[in-house]
DNA sequence: GAGACGTGGCG
DNA sequence: TCGCCAAGTCT
């Protein structure tokens, strides 16, 4: 431990200095700039967060602004995004703050973590970022880097795992310089400890880490299999009326993909057609008798935790008006108007097919 | 504590 | 093609 301690300072942390250039736009570490970009980071890549990150700074550069906006103007901002309840729970927070805190962001990891969307990650990045806080982070990519450093041989998923490393962390912070710690740490985990190929030659903790000295670095972390995850049929319709507008519906607030619209439809039940699947779906959602009609497009999708197959049908209302039963809201829609509103990718693929025939 | 919760990139 | 993975949190 005192070698790696030792290491961290004479190696990791002047290595770091030379090179961080994952995050530019991340060095002014104010407490908003370093909570929005947290949440973004979560589970997501740094090129992939970060177009999402100038454009939502652009739109909402502050603390009010953002407190003040609709929390669809929120979801449009984050669509593509993925994992929407960090949104939402973005959006709450920044109420909260604005109302309770006067505006001023919690600067203790208690505060921290009473906020909506902030975990023990993300209170202690926030913490020792902005605030200078003497807080470890305990990630990903940290726990890959304590993992090979100690050859650490427990499931790294389990919550004692968890603990374990997180004191590991504690125990190696350097104090007073907790932000570049933790980000060194991180950035080492991004960029050469990698969980395929790891960079051992280029790392500058090999020459204290037991998982180098094993041969096996990527023996480190142990974890358990994954289950596979099951895979859905769904149906979908794009209802169109006499004016040539298109039926949306907006789901409902705490559920997967809360907030975002969508074409109605839902899991095709056994024994079902896609046809029959899409005009039940239609009268249980909104109350609406419909026919399908011509085969729109298939889409492909993978989501965390099952795949699915969307066939997308046209369909028109025979009896009755769209009411907001398994939904949210509904709303009719010209096809250039649609992208005003928040969607997940599986339906702005069906948005794009539709613009697509739009044209030709 | 295990499972829900998105998306894109990579080997 | 396909499973795994990425700066996690909530229930």
């Amino acid at each position: 431990m005192k070698k790696v301690k030792q290491a961290i300072a004479d190696e990791l942390l002047p290595w770091f200095s030379q090179n961080k250039r994952s995050m530019p736009w991340r060095s002014n570490r104010t407490p908003y700039r370093v909570w929005i970009s947290e949440l973004m980071l979560q589970q997501t890549r740094v090129d992939q967060a970060t177009p999402y990150f100038q454009r939502f700074m652009k739109r909402f550069p502050s603390l009010k602004s953002l407190a003040a906006a609709s929390q669809e103007e929120v979801l449009k901002q984050w669509e593509g995004l993925g994992y929407y309840s960090r949104a939402r729970n973005l959006h709450k927070a920044a109420q909260i703050v604005a109302a309770e805190h006067k505006g001023r962001f919690p600067d203790t990891a208690e505060g921290l973590i009473q906020l909506p969307g902030i975990g023990n990650y993300t209170a202690a990045a926030i913490g020792s970022l902005a605030f200078n806080l003497d807080l470890a982070v305990l990630d990903g990519n940290v726990i890959r880097v304590l993992a090979r450093l100690f050859a650490y041989t427990r499931d790294s998923r389990s919550s004692t795992a968890k603990a374990e490393l997180q004191r590991y962390a504690d125990d190696l912070l350097v104090k007073g310089d907790a932000g570049n710690f933790n980000e060194a740490m991180m950035e080492l985990g991004a960029t050469v400890c990698l969980p395929r190929n790891p960079q051992c030659a280029q790392c500058p903790l090999s020459r204290v880490c037991l998982g180098h000295e094993s041969g096996r670095p990527t023996d480190y972390p142990v974890k358990a299999p994954k289950k596979k995850v099951p895979h859905i049929v769904v149906g979908a319709a794009v209802v169109t009326n006499a004016k040539g507008q298109v039926l949306v519906a907006q789901r409902r607030a705490e559920d997967m993909l809360g907030g975002l619209w969508e074409f109605p439809g839902g899991k095709q039940e056994p024994g079902e057609t896609i046809q029959q699947c899409i005009e039940r779906e239609l009268k249980e959602e909104l109350g609406i008798h419909a026919k399908t009609g011509s085969f729109l497009v298939t889409v492909k999708h993978a989501y965390s935790h099952f795949t699915m197959d969307m066939h997308t049908y046209f369909a028109t209302i025979e009896s009755g008006r769209p009411r907001p039963l398994h939904c949210q809201d509904f709303r009719w829609m010209a096809i250039p108007e649609l992208r005003m509103l928040p969607y997940s990718k599986a339906d702005l693929k069906i948005i794009e097919e539709l613009e697509t025939r739009c044209e030709s």
